[in-house]
Formats: structure tokens, sequence, C-alpha cells
DNA sequence: AATGAATGAGGGTTCATTCAT
DNA sequence: AATGAATGAACCCTCATTCAT
């Protein structure tokens, strides 16, 4: 092997650690809590010893902040283009974009950074200014474009807005609790899918939202 | 004081433990989360000593669980006898049975419980079931069945029930949440009012629920 | 047992433990220095366990603070009396006080907080400050103040004090230094004995202050 | 650069290494003590990795033997010739070999050894026959000769030779120690330099030194 | 020879729980 | 019943040492 390689196969393994230990403290911290886990168990699920871990991260707590970052770190600026080139109504701008991202946030790990969330805001109350700022706020506003949009162009009724966004919201934002609290523990719930119920909910809105005497938002 | 009354005093104050062990430990449950939560604080803040705790709860574990049980036991009565005798509006019926009673939630220690639910359940399964069956399955077939009559009488649209349920619940346990996790860290959001919101929303999954050809649910 | 003698009992016990904590550690942090020894050493040569230094010192830097707090706080006071009430000559007040208080400091436990600060300053210069102020400063005063005294009235030659005054107490420093370092460790050099060589060692300096014409320092 | 010149610095790098480490290792164990120092940090400071470090030097410990040797390895030889070859007064010896001699020593990284020896001899015992043998005993032996000299030649008063040499020793040693304890964190105390009181010390000890009826040691 | 990633034993500190008073 | 001193298991983190590259 010649040296290049060697650095490279050493070096691939090295920059590989940080995220499998992001990975695995995710679902620790998620299933767990963070005072509940242990920074060896950490390592261990990420296959490395303890001391390894800190070569990493100075500490738990900066692991958990990483965790975090990592998975609430901005990323609803995709949402905000596709919101911009849409031309349908607002109703399908809704339905394509908003479901499917939450859609996709629910099946992915980030799900559980809610609960982290949750958890342990008021033991690390840094996290809240971080959310607050790169996740509420974007997103409130996001939805809340999309909202208005539908005002404006009187396809719906003048409502709230940000009763509105948080009505299409707060439910979306529990399912990701639930699955990683409630419905990680009980046998799933016969007939329970939070795929289809994301559309029912937007669709339940929707047609809270839909001017009178304009056409009701179709189903599909 | 004669001795009759004294010993009346320490009786009283000594019936009085278990509930301020359990008020001290839901406070400092809710705040820190369990693990993060030291015995001898829960002591501390009742007014007791370390070792007294434990006159009262065998461990830790045990203190928690009584702390679920007050919280989060069966309280969905009254309202069953509500939907019983109510001859209104379904909407009026929803409107009165379920804004008055989150509020009350909501404004009440209680609320707290949910965050302990979510954050901790993984950690103590039999939590689960507890949960599952006091609170998800009396709250959900309670609210099911004035969404139900509802749909019966013609007022409503003939929904998928359980989806509406959720429409209409999710956001609320939400509700409780934030008020115990980043509610109680961010400056409130102006122009923010977790009661004005229920009403709104309830209103707008009213308005979604409502039959078309049916006068819409009446603003209050 | 009376209530009363319960207390005491239990209080006694309460009330030895720092001293008893203070003692072992000073033992071990002298024999191993700071950073080799262990709390669990220290709580153990105390009879107690681990936990329990942590209720009395909340940790082991503040430990090795109060030890070096008991052992070089200031103890000069006694020798400035001295010194005021002496009326005979300005060399058998030093051979009085002087060797009289580093043959009991010596003998004492004390002597090893000297080998703590030359070990340990460096690495807590709060200790710097401290031995400065209660040690340092207090004794070159108390010494100074007897050769000033014996210059004045014509017993010494006019020599520059403060150099006399290191010359009298820098030996005396490397003694109780020895003891806790090679002299603990080597057998003892025959012919070697502290407490003697303090007496030659100030009849030595006092035959090299003594004035000249004036008698010399008389030997005992 | 030629390939034979890189040949050449490199091993003079390499050549260099042990003395690097030494020198490194000298400066952090007296400044920090042996056990609070990280093998890390002699690496660094010599400009080498950890690795390095242990491809010269099997363990910490025996670096810090290796330290102790190389400042304290017998360096006396050379005051013995002095000593032999002098034929002017004992005082005047005493103050060439000696005062020069511990001016060197203390203005030298070697007055750190001493520190150390006090500082480690009881967890290395091994250090104690070391030093006793290599320093205390030439030294002691090399000055014991020069006063023995004098007391001889009739220019001394006929004291006991071993205490005057500790009386003369002692406050060099603890002039080693002071600069790298106290010394090194308190700011210089106004007045003292350490050259000027070794010349002092050496004439206060001389005048209690001489004979009476002799020509008092002179003042130079 | 040199590096530095990895290890894991070890040590400081915490805290649930016990029990003598 | 109430206390709080005491315990010791457990956990976070460090660091001497190893070894693959």
């Amino acid at each position: 092997m010649s040296t290049a390689a060697e650095a490279t196969t050493r070096r691939r393994r090295k920059d590989a650690r940080p995220q499998e230990l992001l990975d695995a403290a995710l679902d620790l911290f998620v299933e767990k809590g963070f005072a509940a886990t242990r920074a060896e168990e950490v390592a261990q699920r990420a296959g490395v010893s303890k001391g390894t871990l800190y070569l990493y991260y100075p500490s738990k707590e900066e692991l958990l902040k990483a965790v975090i970052r990592e998975h609430l770190g901005s990323r609803i600026a995709a949402g905000e283009a596709a919101v911009d080139q849409h031309d349908g109504t607002s109703a399908d701008l809704l339905r394509e974009v908003y479901s499917h991202w939450w859609q996709a946030v629910l099946a992915s790990p980030s799900s559980g950074a809610f609960k982290l969330i949750v958890s342990e805001v008021r033991n690390f109350p840094e996290l809240a200014g971080f959310y607050q700022r790169e996740v509420v706020e974007p997103g409130e506003r996001l939805i809340g474009r999309i909202v208005q949009r539908g005002v404006d162009s009187g396809e719906f009724e003048p409502v709230d807005v940000a009763a509105a966004v948080h009505s299409l919201v707060l439910p979306m934002v529990m399912l990701c609790l639930h699955k990683h609290s409630l419905g990680a523990c009980v046998p799933h719930q016969e007939g329970f899918d939070a795929v289809v119920f994301i559309r029912q909910h937007i669709d339940l809105v929707l047609r809270g939202l839909a001017r009178h005497g304009a056409p009701a938002a179709r189903r599909r």
C-alpha cells in the first residue's frame, strides 16, 4: 500500500467518525434522554471506545449540541424556492411542498431531534435560541407565506395567518414527538398511518381555510 | 397552642406530605427531566429532608409513577357526562367541552405531565400502557363521539373520525409540551396566546368539518 | 440514650471529620504530592468512604487549600508578644524565640506544609499570596525586628537586616523540606540531628553578626 | 538542498531529540510537578509528537529519571580540582568556589532539578540514593574539605564542620527551590537579589567562622 | 523514524439509597 | 416519623501507552 493510500484509509475512518458518533448519539439521546445516556454507550454504538468519543467532541454536552445542529440546522431554504416558483393554487402548494416535507422529516432520524428539543431545552437554554432561529421562525415564515398567498389571491378566507400556521404545524411536530415516545412503545394502532394523516389534516385545514363561494379545496 | 392543636397541625402537615412531594416532583421532573432531577431537590422543594422522601415513596422511579398517575389518571369522566347531556349542535358541544377542558389542563400543572410522558416513556415502558389506557383512549373516544355525533346528524361532512380527532387533539397536546419546553425559555412571542389559539383552531377545524350546504360554524 | 446524647454522639463524629480529613490529606499530599494522591486514599486514611470526603470539602483542590490554611495560617502572633516583652540581649532573644519555634514546627505535621507550598504553588497560584501574606511577611518582619533591635543596641554589626534574616530562615525552611523529602527516604545520617543543627546555625550566625569589640555571643 | 544535506539536517535534529525532550521535560516537571505534567505536553514543547517521545524514553517515569540524571549527575569534580590547587585563604577559596558555583547553578536550568528531587523523591525512592551519592555527599565533602582546611590552618574556629557545611549549603538549595516555586509566582521582592544574597550569606558565615584574634573575613 | 488515532484503566465527583440517631 | 450523615456504584472525562500507517 502506498503512503497515500495508507493515509487515505486512516483518513477515511477518521473522517467518518464524527458522523458515526452523531448518529449513535441521536439515537440514544432521543431514546433515553440526554442525562440517562452514558457517553460510553454512545461510543460503543458508534463502534469506538469511550476515549475516542472525546477525541471528536469535548464533552457530552457539546455532542448534544452538535446533534441538534446537524438535524435542525436550516433546511427550510429548499422550501422557500419551491414557494417562489409555484404557480398553481395555494392549496396545491401546501399539499405538495408541505406534506412531502413532513413525510420526509418524519421518516428521517431528524424527527427525533424535535423530541430532543422538547426534552432538553430547559436544561440547555442555548438550544432555545438556536431552535427558534433555525426552525421555528423560518418554518413559520415559510408556511405563513403560503397561507398569506392564498388569502391574498382570494383562495382562502382572510384568517389569522399565524394561527392557521400553528394549526398546520403543531400536529406535524407532535407526530414527530409521538414517533419517538409513545409510538415507539405501544403496538402500532391499527388503522393509524402518519403519512395518511398528514394528508387528511391538510385537507381538513384547507377546507377550513377555503373561501365561501370559492370552489372547495379538491380532494385528490 | 394546645397539645391537641399541635398534634392536629402536625397531622395536617403529615397528611399533606405526599401531595407536597408530588407537586415538587412534578415541577422538577417536568423542568429538568427525571434523570437530571436529584431526589434531594425534590425533598427540599417540598420542605422535607432527603430521608423523608423515602418514607413516602420507595424510590425515585416510584415517585415518577405516582406523579404520572396523579396527573393523568382518568379525568375524562366529566366530559362524558357533558356529551350525553348536550342537546345543541355538535360544533357547540365541541367548543364547550373541548376548549374549556384544554384551557383548564393548559393552565394546570397537569400540562407538564404530557412532557413527562413524552420524555420518559421509553425509559419506563409501563407508563405507555397507563397513558394509552387512561388518557389517549378515553380522550380520543370522547372527542370521537362528538365528531361522530355531528357526522350522524348531518352537521359535519362524513370525514374520517379518527383523523379529525387527531387534528383536534394533537395541537392541544403540543401546546402543553411547548409551555414546558421552548415556551419556558424564549420570551413570549408577542401576539401568541394559547387560549386564543385554542378557539381559533377549533373554529378552523369546525369550518373544515362543516357540511356543504349546512350553515357554517358560527363564530362566537 | 437521651436525644441530646444521641445528637452529641453523632455530632461528635461529624465535628471531628474535617480535622481527620485534613490530617489525612496533609500526610498524603506531603508524601505523594497533590496530583498523585487520590481523593479516595485521603478518605480511606481518614476512615471514611470516598463520598464522605465530599460532604466536607467540595473538591480535592479545596481540601488542599484548607490544609494549607490550617497549617500556615498566621501563627506568628505569639512570637511578636515575646519580642515586645523581652529585655535581655537580642542574641538570647533569637535563640529562645526562634529556635524554640522552629523546633516546634519541625516536630509538628505543619513542617510538611512547606513542602506542599514549594511543590504546589505554581499549580495553585492563589497559594502564593496566602503564603507570602501569612508566613513570609510576618515571619521576616518578626525576625527582622529582632535583628534590627540588636543592630540598634550596638550588639550586632550594622548588617543588611533582610539578608541576615534570610541567612537565619532559609536553612530552617530547608530542614522542613528535607524532613519530608530526602530525609524520609535515606537512613538517617548518623551524627545529624536537626535540633542540634538549629542551635549550631544560630550560634554561627550570631557570631557573624556580633559587633567587633562587643562581647561575642555566648555559647550556652 | 541536496539529499546529503537533508540527511545531515535530519540527523542533526534526530540527534538533538533526546536533549530537546529532556529540556522540555525538565521545564514542565519543575513547573507543574511530575504527576500533573502530561507526556504529550512534553512532546509538544520539544516539537515532536506524542509517539516520538516513546521512541526515546520507554515511559514518563524513565524520562523523569533521565532528567534527574542529566542535571544532577556528578558536577563536583571541577570544584575538587580548584580546592586542590588553591593556595590562598580558605575564606577566599570558599567565596570563589562556592559563590561562583552556586551562581552558575542558580542561573542554569539545573536549579529546577532540586525542586524535582524535593517534590518527587518520595514517589521514586531510587532517586534518593542517586541524589545522595551524586550530589549531597560529594557536595558536602567538597565544602567540608574547605572548611576543614580553614580550621586546620587556624583561619577558622574549630567548629563542627558538618554543621557549618549545612549552614553554608542549605540556603543555597533553598534559593534554587524558591526560584521555581514562590519566586516564580509573586512579583520579585524589591531589593532581593539572590546573587547578592549569596555573597552576603558567605560573608556572614565567614565572620561567624573567623578565629578570634585572626583577621576578620574581608568584605570584598 | 515519526505520527496521531485509538484504547481503556484510572480518578474526581455525584447522587440514589440506607440507617443510626 | 424525621433527619441527614454515610455509603459506594456509576458516570464523566483524562491521559499514559500502543500500534497501524
